[in-house]
DNA sequence: CTTGACCCTGTAGTTCCTACAGGGTGCATA
DNA sequence: TATGCACCCTGTAGGAACTACAGGGTCAAG
């Protein structure tokens, strides 16, 4: 019934490092400790940790996993915070997928035009470098 | 002829404090002062600032941008590094994308699926909290 | 001559961990 | 009992790529 924190760990894939992280950040509390001063958790402490982890998978940054863990904790209020938040994040996710997807052709564009030989012929460079205002190196 | 840090900034869309930081870091090299110390640029650090900035928003870390550079240097070597270098990166790119792909699939089945209510009804909530061993309160 | 925009240095903060260094603890084994 | 060894403790520093002060100088205009 009662973890070490590489039990803990281990449970929930999760460092041991980054539990003590997360207890110093105050996203988890400090847990109780045996008389040899190891931290010692339990079944309420392994769902949080869960609960952060899953959050963190799907990409929330750890204010937004706190303020999820907050809005959780009353179950009568109205989820449309909660909602309001996956919303949210799910379209800062659409606006990196955007974003790399143009760098995808930017790049892959480059890479089909280069065709082989000296640097100085290298399309990539070519590209990367500043317009030719007068021919010289750079 | 000569620019003053501002105005490098402006004409390559960089921040004094990171056209500075560049400096420190080594990547642009330490440039002439005028007389009440005001660093002075000229078109050299111009195109290689431009350089470093394309890299970068070509989403390039800052090693591989030094490592372009340096490779760029050398105008009758082979660019098949060059062409190494960009094809890496974009295979990390694209795993990025991947990623995100999935990430945004996830977020949205659950956003689908969350019908309004309280917090206690919400699946976000839900799916995040652990598979419920005994019922009780996380 | 004063105001304001710009520049200088140096340092600390951001995000989310990760990696030591220099110690204790707990358990098995010889 | 001694000795490993795996694990735990605290505290601090690093890493990526900047960004933001604080506490000053400099320069051109009015
Ligand atoms: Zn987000
Ligand atoms: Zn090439
Ligand atoms: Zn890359
Ligand atoms: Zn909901």
């Amino acid at each position: 019934m009662a973890f070490t924190i590489g039990e803990l760990g281990k449970a929930t894939g999760t460092k041991v490092e980054t539990i003590r992280y997360y207890e110093r950040i105050g996203l988890l509390a400090k847990p109780e400790r045996t008389s040899g001063n190891y931290r010692s958790y339990g079944k309420a402490e392994l769902g949080r940790l869960s609960f952060i982890r899953r959050a963190r998978d799907l990409g929330f940054p750890l204010d937004q996993v706190r303020a999820l863990l907050s809005l959780s904790d009353d179950r009568t209020r109205d989820c449309a915070t909660v909602d309001a938040l996956a919303r949210d994040h799910l379209a800062e996710v659409e606006r990196k997928i955007v974003d790399l997807t143009a760098l995808r052709s930017e790049l892959s564009a480059l890479l089909d035009s280069c065709e082989g030989g000296t640097v100085g012929d290298c399309r990539i460079i070519e590209a990367l470098a500043p317009p030719a205002t007068s021919g010289e190196t750079l």
